[in-house]
DNA sequence: GTTAGAAATATCTAACAGATACAAGGAGCC
DNA sequence: GGCTCCTTGTATCTGTTAGATATTTCTAAC
């Protein structure tokens, strides 16, 4: 049955927890969701109609005129039910690190050695956000049935970006053992503009 | 400048290994770049005429009539330094795995672990995968310029991969606290369609 | 030699991100 | 009161991308 908008899943699991104005909802995927997830406005009016065609959503009067508040419905509901046990739908690979890393050579060993300190420094934020939140909910939201699930999601996140870490001081390590000459841009303090232009490639007789 | 296409850059970077046809380059993408990058016909052939135009990439003969040989030119090695340098471009996250779990309340208990388990067999098979390649290429490879760099991605994957098992087993551990009842679908055999309905979301008097 | 499949080119649709435009109401300021 | 700025809120448009699909030619098996 080709492409399931995936935009339809978001949308019906965070009406589940709370009525929403369009914005809210916005607002509370990329809050809530925000590690794993995202939503674009784009996306979000055109799938609020559809669903509200086809009765899994009630438009209520809003905060303000002019405003409307979405109500999922009890269909609402179990089409919720239904898109989840859906199989997953793998997103296709994108991380442009990894792509620059990957040419490397052409790149130049300095510029790749930034990256990664910079990767580094991301994650090490991340890392201390996760584990202040999971710190938070456990106490704030204690004995919450959806706790455990919420707390999961946060766990998925503590060990990528833990992963991301170890992974840095590996990819360091190797990075020092490459010749700086070797590279497109062997360290000059001037932009380039002095060795770029060939690197023939290959030259094994 | 707004978007920037990616597919420029892997396209440039893929020619920049070897001249390819624009079916070679995709099967090249998704074979060396396929853990951590993807293209699609869709975007390849108007990048590489888009590319021609601009004369980043000049049109050879082919392997076969009407067919095309890329090869990259100066210019185009001078972009890919250019775009390589170009802040990344970070994809908005979509891990529909990390969106079942969330509202695993809803979805049951039952179904998250078989999610859960069947992530983990996933990750398992592809750390060995990982971890015979990088095996194969260090011998295979020694030597070859690139080679540090192509480790550094493999690398990148394995951490990630080990981080999920480590991850997974946490999870289970935390699904195991949860009581079966406590959910939409508490183990039934049968399909569904009788605890399926209602979940009065909440009644701790 | 005919047919099965791989190599190769090309296009179309739907999904999606991000930018942007716009309106209305509240908060602070002069 | 009138001014501006910020937040809330609705809505659309453009460019990017994924994936499906149609079509042709070459190669190899039968």
């Amino acid at each position: 049955m080709a492409r399931r908008s995936q935009t339809e899943t978001a949308v019906l699991g965070a009406l589940s927890m709370q009525p929403m104005t369009a914005y809210a909802l916005r607002e509370a995927i990329r809050d809530v969701l925000g590690h794993f997830w995202s939503e674009s406005f784009g996306q979000i009016y055109p799938t609020l109609n559809a669903l509200e065609q086809q009765g899994h959503v009630e438009r209520r009067e809003g905060p303000r005129s002019g405003s409307s508040t979405f109500v999922i419905t009890d269909s609402g509901t179990a089409r919720l039910r239904e898109l989840l046990s859906e199989p997953i739908t793998a997103t296709p690979p994108r991380n442009g690190l990894l792509l620059r890393l990957f040419f490397g050579r052409t790149l130049g060993v300095r510029k790749c050695r930034e990256l990664l300190l910079e990767a580094r420094a991301d994650a090490e934020r991340s890392l201390a956000e996760y584990d202040g939140l999971a710190r938070n909910l456990s106490v704030e939201e204690a004995g919450t049935p959806d706790l455990p699930y919420v707390l999961m999601t946060i766990s998925a996140g503590r060990h990528g970006t833990a992963g991301v870490i170890a992974w840095v001081d590996e990819a360091l390590a190797l990075l020092d053992g490459i010749p700086d000459d070797d590279t497109a841009d062997g360290g000059g303090t001037t932009g380039d503009g002095d060795t770029v232009g060939d690197t023939p490639t290959n030259g094994e007789p």
